[in-house]
DNA sequence: TGCAAGGATGAATACGTATGCATAAGATGG
DNA sequence: CCATCTTATGCATACGTATTCATCCTTGCA
């Protein structure tokens, strides 16, 4: 963005003049190189880097309808989705588009923060929090941007929805405990009203109904690691403990088991203790905790995917939901018998799972 | 932005048809109410609100030549960034700006990724990367953005920079283990070349050598969890452990404790460990790590303001450098006597240690 | 009643690029 | 050698808003 010689910034109308063609033969050298002749493209590209011409994206977006940004509207709290976002942005840049973030505190900001949204035209906003009401989703739908809900399990019918698949997840890591003979589950989630929370119980209470074990509901009240230390004080207070405890993410378990610990409770000793999520600290050999790996980095591949295609495609298609399946991780937390292994595996990259195969 | 009758968006020309004025008009009363009388601003704004009508922020950006959008390019890794982040977002949606986000995970993207930024024409540009070559930063200087290097002490001469005062809270943590009589410590650094990890371990090297104290250099290779790890194999083939190890990061000395414990080595009991940053996870009962505590928040804060301020003021001001004092969290890993307190300290807001004042 | 001042609005233009249409020059074929 | 087709380029316009200038109407005051 250097300037031109009277201090304004440099435009294609000023290279198209050091190089002694028309703005319309430099506009087409930048967008389609190949239809502009070699020598003149020469020419073009020298007098642009002379002159230190930078195209502008604003005027180019308001031109072509399309700006080449993406939006994402997420919670600022939680490790799950500081790595979310990480993997947005990359697939991001991977395909040549921008990320504008979002970050709300409060769920009272998003209505605010989504009417800010909309004045810039972005190629699609990806919605990512288990508790946007279905109401604002329906309105937003009106607006003719492609949204996407990311890790909405209950948007599905209204809008495209791209999740882990919760409740086979929560099954598998339910079935896993059946296995280590547990019968009595209590299962500790986040927030009851969250739509992820209650395919996660749903998938847990169903598997350990059909092998003849219970499984009680106890709400953290948050998907944090504070959340999760208060419950061990709940849990403390129980006539019986459980045999195992299915945390509904694995912050909060993170918590649950520091909590648990003043106590002199821990796992696997007296319980044993699953996650959910698979964040980086699940591996820490601190924790090793049982979890259900999501596959972050496929899920985002897949919500980019859907966000930017709504640019191209038009809006007759209808809305697919895309649910990938996540990938159990067996920890100490859930080991019964000899002492954890010497050595824990490597920290898989950032949590973010098998990278989608190339071949399907 | 529903669809007028043709199926095109809405625009203030649409509005001003329905209301019966000038397209001038209706962009007045979006920009400057009070200059429009209040009974058309009625029936502007009831015919806007009628058609769905959403001001076009790229068409405005390109008439008034701001943005309001202000970028960040932030390394893809690390809780530590992820968490600034976080931060900036807030910042900036608080003034009604917002952040444009792009992450790289190889220094060698940035070129390409800065190429991209200048595109958009933003009004700011914080640069959060204790590696940018100097050069780069000179080159981007000449653009006109205002640009901001954040946690990057070597850039101040350069560009407005922002930081945490890594010398001297590095020393702080140096005169606590020195009081507490550590004569023999090992500094085990992120990346050398890192200017912050420098300039801590000046801080610390320093302080040790005026209280008779050696302060030897040990460089984990990146600031992550699993340098840290494997950091702890070479810590636990010295011939004698030193009495403290400084870590020049949290989550390099998550991983080190982590590693150490794989040992038989534990703190406080066989030697003491600092961090530097103040992570969430630094007060979580698993680690409750002495650290350093960045004011994310406020160092945030003051990015964002240089950013922001730059596309009003003119650029004959001198480039100031902000540099905030961080604060010691004394956590049981430097903690010598009795047991681990019972309840540890609630965690405070996400690492974002204390609020600006609103005085000062 | 007449005139000046001020307030509200409209007409016109600019921001910087992309693109349809027209045109000129060269290439190809009969 | 002319007709036709292809290729490269220029002209003009549109994208949607902000803003300057001019105009008209209202109001206050003499």
């Amino acid at each position: 963005m250097a300037r031109s010689g009277r201090g304004r910034p440099v435009t294609s109308v000023d290279v198209a003049a050091a190089a002694g063609v028309s703005q319309a033969t430099v506009a087409r050298c930048f967008t389609t190189p190949n239809v502009v002749a070699p020598a003149t493209r020469q020419r073009i590209e020298a007098a642009a880097d002379q002159l230190g011409y930078v195209p502008n994206a604003i005027a180019r977006s308001l031109k072509s309808q399309r700006t080449n940004i993406v939006g994402a509207v997420v919670p600022a709290v939680g490790e799950y989705w500081q790595n979310v976002v990480t993997c947005f942005s990359r697939c991001l840049t991977a395909r040549g588009r921008q990320l504008l973030l979002f970050s709300f505190l409060d769920q009272a900001d998003v209505d605010e923060t989504l009417e800010a949204v909309a004045q810039y035209r972005l190629d699609g906003l990806i919605l990512a929090s288990a508790n946007i009401a279905e109401a604002q989703l329906s309105r937003m739908t009106q607006t003719g941007l492609s949204l996407v809900a990311f890790n909405h399990p209950d948007a599905a019918g209204i809008v495209p929805s791209v999740t882990v698949d919760n409740e086979a997840g929560s099954a598998e890591l339910a079935r896993h405990l059946a296995d280590l003979g547990c019968t009595r589950v209590l299962y500790v989630g986040g927030v009851a009203a969250a739509s992820t929370d209650r395919a996660r119980f749903r998938g847990a209470a169903r598997t350990l109904a059909s092998s003849g074990a219970t499984c009680n509901y106890m709400e953290a009240g948050a998907f944090t690691y504070e959340a999760g230390y208060k419950a061990a004080d709940r849990v403390s207070q129980l006539d019986r403990l459980p045999h195992a405890i299915m945390v509904g993410g694995d912050e909060v378990a993170f918590g649950l088991l520091d909590g648990l610990r003043q106590y002199g409770i821990t796992a696997p000793t007296d319980l044993l203790i699953t996650g959910f999520d698979g964040l980086p600290q699940a591996s820490w050999a601190g924790y090793d905790l049982t979890t259900l790996v999501q596959p972050a980095e496929q899920l985002a591949e897949h919500a980019v995917e859907l966000a930017a295609r709504g640019a191209d495609t038009p809006s007759n298609v209808v809305t697919p939901s895309v649910v990938v399946a996540g990938t159990l991780r067996r920890g100490r937390t859930t080991h019964r018998g000899e002492e954890p292994s010497a050595q824990p595996r490597s920290r898989p990259g950032r949590g973010c799972g098998a990278r989608p195969r190339a071949d399907r």
